[in-house]
DNA sequence: TAGATATTTAGATATTTTTCTAAATATTGC
DNA sequence: GCAATATTTAGAAAAATATCTAAATATCTA
């Protein structure tokens, strides 16, 4: 796992509200845009910082490019806290 | 929990080795300093990013400032992932 | 195939961030 | 109080990032 670029693109308000957006399930470039003031252009270069971070898969539908969370790497970032941050009474387990 | 401070802070290597500096124990700024390449001037820089974003703590003693993570964050943190990722068969529970 | 729609790429600009040097502040010990 | 040490603050330069407009690419539908 890319820890580096993974943190750099969970820095961006804008990147973390498409992840939100895309807990509901996945959804179209456009659909995605509708909620932001900013260019299809801007919006593209969000989805290549996630992308790249593995953070979001992409799936051509026809016309559309369909984005959806990459939940495997939510584990990852769990055990890179878990990592970052001293055991504190056996917090960790399972997870 | 200014959660915007907390991942700009989380985003840089040096910050994030600062932190891992910390685990085994409050250190003075210096202390943290040896490992790094990097002038005091700047160190104090990320230090300031990381109190700012109430990561670590700080106390003088004496002519020295000591460092210290502030791990009630932490929980904050996986908080803020979870919300941020979908539930993915209950991970979450007492954490 | 031509026109319309969806998205990305290229290139430029503005903003933010990191880092530095120099100077300021705080504290210790003589 | 003065010199030495530890750290921060101020201000500037360099590098990275976010955003835009314009143009390119891919796909659909008539």
């Amino acid at each position: 796992m890319k820890q580096q670029e993974v943190f750099k693109a969970m820095a961006d308000p804008t990147r973390r509200a498409i992840l939100k957006r895309l807990q509901g399930g996945p959804l179209t470039a456009g659909e995605i845009g509708e909620a932001f003031d900013i260019t299809p252009a801007s919006l593209s270069h969000h989805f290549a910082v996630l992308k790249h971070a593995d953070l979001v898969r992409t799936e051509r539908r026809g016309q559309y490019i369909v984005y959806s969370l990459n939940s495997t790497v939510f584990e990852d970032l769990a055990r890179m806290l878990m990592d970052l941050f001293p055991a504190k009474g056996k917090v960790g387990g399972k997870l």
